[in-house]
RNA sequence: UGGGGAGUCGUCCAAUGGCAGGACGGUAGACUCUGGAUCUGCUUAUAGGGGUUCGAAUCCUCUCUCCCCAGCCA
């Protein structure tokens, strides 16, 4: 896209990327960051800007940093840099040497600081919290100067020295730059660029009790790493006269801060306060619970790298605030892994069919497909039996109208087996439901295929009561009820849907899923994609559904409901 | 009532003065040993008013609506 002058640009920063080096700006050099700050888990959302800044880099045959925003020790965990690391490895982008750490600059940041406090541009300010705000102004009205903006240059480099040297306690002052009290803007007004935190970093360890702010050390960083285009979300977009302000003030290599918008899902929360919100509180069962929006819940849920990144350019790139059906990511993964996923066999709600002229210890081992999509994975053998499990929702005593499944009467075919018709049903005496069901079969339709070229309206998904394996089997669905769960409402959590997860542990599969690996995926036929939970183990199955398959016959009964 | 942004199908993204297009969703049908997949058809949009122009989603102008900002968070 890049390389081919003739078609647009996919989006407007890249447009702007292709002008840029037309214009020999930066030497027509393309050097992207990712800079994340190790204070929770990373996200769909984090997703999307992982892909627009690795893949800018890819397609300018640019470069892409990975940085880590680690300049509030208070928040940030080594935890969060392993799994974002991870995360964004696994989700197929590479920083080769290129791992940074905002609080690798330090001590340039400090330098730089002094240079400024030298130049008459920044200052110790004594001002307690309380009191900064009410010198702040408000929307409305400007701000006024604190009583400490016009120290002595000399005075501020002693202060400033003696706040690193530890002199003074956490909070009891800040260095500011010294900006504009009156701007419209309010992170014009005269900023806070530094303050005293006596905390341990993750990093630095007790090297340091001041602490350089976002405003400050973010274009700083960008500045040393040699960042052309720096770009990030909306809410910067007041934020870009200080990036540029500080830039041009110290007088050094200058990038280009542009923003887009992040990501809203429907039916999905990404604030990482709510995210941790529903951690804490045991709303989930963790960062990566397979409901989690994060890449770790979306990994476990069986969500494939390439279903993300394909995500991701489809919604595209631009500064309108959006909110993307989360109908699109589940067609990205469906479409992933209709080409991928082995077909099988697995019975999630058993109902017990004995095939009355089918003879006691006939075990036939029958052909089936392991993927229609894909012949070259070739086939497999799936042992039948005279007992066997079909799925209780294929079964209606009373079938009504536009069901084609098996009912008294009826003939249906069993996938890959025998055509069979249902001649008998046992019922719980109580509750009347249906408990086994008694058919024949033909010994004709051997295979799924009828000689004579008779038709059947359904085929049937099964396994061998015999032959299969117990598995448990985690059915998910949107944490959240409402398509769009409002950024305001007092308390999100009255949105959460509580069916998002449904737990069924006397599933049956084919037994040629002994041992299934943790993280293979499968299409259960009928049913979705289905992958291997990590809880499995020797002599335990544990599925979760990634994704249902569309149905169209759930579709009908839902509006006929209505 | 300060400053900064944004308004195009239900949703997301295109169209950069010249036939408003694609994807998802929805819907109807074809096909089918998955009511899957695939294929086909249909569906619906330029926030509003005025202006410039042969021609406006695009340029000008007025209005309306929505989002962000008053952390020693990022």
């Amino acid at each position: 896209m890049a390389d081919n002058e003739t078609e647009r640009p996919a989006d407007f920063i890249r447009e702007i990327i292709t002008e840029d080096i037309a214009a020999k700006k930066y030497e027509s050099r393309v050097h992207t960051r990712f800079p994340p700050e190790p204070n929770g888990y990373l996200h769909i959302g984090h997703a999307k800007s992982i892909c627009l800044n690795f893949g800018i880099a890819r397609d300018f045959r640019g470069l892409c940093n990975l940085r880590f925003d680690d300049t509030n020790p208070t928040k940030e965990e080594v935890e969060y840099v392993d799994s974002i690391k991870g995360d964004v490895r696994w989700l197929g982008f590479d920083w080769d040497d290129r791992l940074f750490y905002a609080s690798d600059y330090f001590e340039k940041l400090y330098q730089h600081a002094v240079q400024l406090i030298e130049k008459g541009k920044a200052y110790v300010c004594d001002l307690t919290p309380e009191q900064m705000r009410e010198y702040r102004g408000t929307l409305t009205e400007p701000g006024s100067n604190s009583p400490y903006r016009d120290r002595s240059a000399e005075e501020n480099l002693d202060l400033f020295g003696r706040m690193r040297a530890g002199e003074f306690e956490t909070g009891s002052r800040t260095l500011r730059a010294k900006i504009d009290m009156s701007s419209g803007n309010i992170n014009m007004r005269d900023p806070v660029m530094y303050r005293i935190l006596k905390a341990g970093h993750h990093r630095t360890g007790d090297t340091w009790c001041i602490y350089p702010m976002y405003d400050y050390a973010h274009c700083v960083s960008d500045s040393i790493e040699g960042i052309t285009h720096s770009i990030c979300t909306l809410e910067f977009e007041d934020h870009r006269p200080l990036y540029d302000w500080f830039l041009e003030e110290l007088g050094i290599y200058h990038p280009r801060q542009i923003e887009f918008a992040r990501l809203n899902l429907s039916n999905t929360v990404l604030s990482k306060r709510k995210l941790i919100q529903l951690v804490r509180d045991g709303h989930v069962a963790g960062w990566d619970d397979p409901r989690m929006p994060t890449i770790a819940g979306i990994r476990r849920r069986g969500y494939t790298p390439e279903a993300i990144r394909n995500f991701c350019d489809r919604i595209g790139v631009a500064k309108r605030d959006s909110t993307v059906d989360v109908a699109l990511l589940e067609y990205c993964i469906r479409e992933d892994l209709n080409k991928k996923a082995p077909r099988v066999m697995a019975v999630l709600r058993p109902l017990r069919v004995v095939i009355d002229n089918y003879p006691e210890d006939l075990i036939e081992e029958l052909d089936a497909v392991n993927n229609p999509e894909d012949m070259s994975m070739g086939t497999r053998k799936v042992p039948f039996s005279r007992v066997i499990y079909i799925e209780q929702d294929d079964f209606r005593e009373e079938p009504p109208k536009g069901f084609f499944r098996l009912a008294p009467g009826r003939e249906v075919r069993l996938r890959y087996a025998y055509y069979i018709t249902c001649v008998g049903v046992l019922r719980d005496d109580r509750t009347g439901e249906a408990t086994e069901l008694h058919c024949t079969y033909d010994p004709k339709t051997r295979g799924g295929d009828s000689p004579d070229g008779r038709k059947v309206k359904a085929t049937l998904h099964w396994v061998s009561a015999e032959h299969s394996l117990e598995a448990e089997v985690r059915l998910y669905d949107h944490l959240m009820k409402e398509a769009g769960p409002g950024q305001q409402e007092a308390d999100f959590r009255a949105l959460l849907n509580p069916g998002s997860r449904e737990v069924l542990r006397s599933c049956r599969v084919e037994p040629g899923l002994a041992g299934a690996a943790a993280g293979s995926r499968y299409q259960f036929e009928r049913l979705g994609y289905f992958c291997v939970d990590p809880d499995s183990g020797p002599g335990r199955l544990v599925f979760n559904r990634t994704a249902t398959l569309r149905d169209t016959w759930a579709k009908v009964q839902k509006s006929g409901k209505k």
